[in-house]
DNA sequence: CGGCGCTTTGATGGGCCTCAACGTGGGTGG
DNA sequence: CCACCCACGTTGAGGCCCATCAAAGCGCCG
């Protein structure tokens, strides 16, 4: 199930917190880390269990979620490959991290990990920085349940998640003009990211077909044939 | 204007980040601070200006509003007494910071604290573990956003406010049943924080107060009568 | 073929938005 | 002192967007 890590073949250590810390710190690291296969579907990590790991996405994407007794539930994040998972310092919380596809990833034991951040200081400074844009992040998307319509919603969501999917290459390129990848998410789990429910995404997404913005393949296929519509639509209210 | 600070004397020094670094560091921190205050309305930081300062809200309530160039605008946080605020590492955001109350606050230079945070890796430390809290807060603000109904917003953020008004008093507390306060925010901002209207804020409060579960004074003064009904009611769709 | 999970499409209703009018309190200047 | 104004809050009426309920289509697998 674990195997030892080969640092110099990793597709994600340049863009990775591995990448962005010292020579030695990265040392470290790749002492404790493992690589692991985790399927669709499976816990991550979760409010109760106290032995946090943590991990570093090599290919997948796993849905952050927050569920309440009641049955409601909001995915409150995505993380995509070279992503860091996991919550150090971590109190009682009710979020749970799914993988939403089969993934790939790099783990470190939590309490390896925690000893290294505390002899590298330059981890710790690497993981305030990121989540720091995951707190930025996280505030774009409270917009978007706030004030966004349907509409917007949707189309932001399929933007947000084609440049993740998409990179390094970036979307604006002019180079091409239309970008095809497979959705890492069902309609309920969209409309869970969305604050919608299934069949409003599901109506959306055939709107967005209709007027050729978008195209769908057989199952989760899907190609943005209009960038520049898309990204237009998911900052103004109306057509 | 700015004045030496006495941290000897100062109200939120115990558990503001000052409280949790080393003695050097705090010392060193002090160096470099000077108390001001801010009237109410006025702008602490916005997305275009550079050179961001750092600061410790004293006494007052600071709004982070996420608004766009079509004028629509979500308050994505609200920072109190023994808050951080400033935005480390910074790249260009539509975030601003506007104080919603006549401010106190502990003002560092941009210039400053940032040569601070690389000589005390503790300063990062507790900046880390302040920004994950206030990721999993933003989280759960995510949640009411997407799919709490406006009687669950509105009894959510009354009681947030009031945890934090009445800190570090535990609202919890069997002592008391009953707690006074002013509200911090308009009808407006209410409405701005829960991605409602101000109409629907305002139906939603009268609901409350004519149940007895609040009462309100003339202008902004607010009594929570019944702390455990309005848990309930922030929790649970119906009735 | 038939069952299952996921998606699509339709019909209906409700919760919140929108627009509008009125009430209220605090400040101002005659 | 009080009329006036203005910002803010309250209350009402109507409509729209999206939720809800329902059913059928589609791809997959045994």
């Amino acid at each position: 199930m674990s195997v030892r890590t080969r640092c110099s073949s990793c597709s994600v250590r340049e863009i990775s917190l591995c990448g962005s810390v010292s020579n030695q710190a990265a040392k470290d690291l790749a002492r404790v880390a493992h690589q692991r296969r985790v399927p669709a579907g499976q816990v991550i990590y979760g409010g109760h269990q106290k032995a946090a790991s943590f991990s570093i996405i090599i290919t997948g994407v796993v849905k952050l979620i927050n569920a309440k007794p009641d049955g409601r539930h909001q995915i409150v994040g995505l993380q995509f490959p070279s992503d860091f998972l996991g919550r150090p310092y971590a109190g009682p919380t009710s979020l749970l991290a799914e993988a939403a596809t089969d993934l790939n990833v790099c783990c470190f034991s939590g309490s390896a990990f925690e000893n290294l951040m505390r002899d590298h200081p330059d981890i710790e400074r690497v993981l305030l920085r990121r989540t720091l844009e995951s707190l930025d992040a996280a505030r774009e998307w409270m917009f978007m349940l706030g004030r966004k319509t349907a509409q917007e919603r949707v189309a932001s969501l399929l933007l947000s998640i084609a440049e993740h999917m998409l990179s390094p290459a970036p979307v604006r390129s002019k180079a091409r003009q239309s970008f095809e990848f497979d959705l890492p998410l069902s309609r309920t789990e969209m409309a869970d990211c969305l604050g919608l429910r299934l069949e409003t995404v599901s109506r959306q997404i055939a709107n967005l077909k209709q007027r050729g913005i978008i195209a769908t393949g057989r199952t989760r296929a899907l190609e943005l044939r209009d960038i520049v519509a898309l990204r237009k639509l998911s900052e103004s209210p109306a057509d």
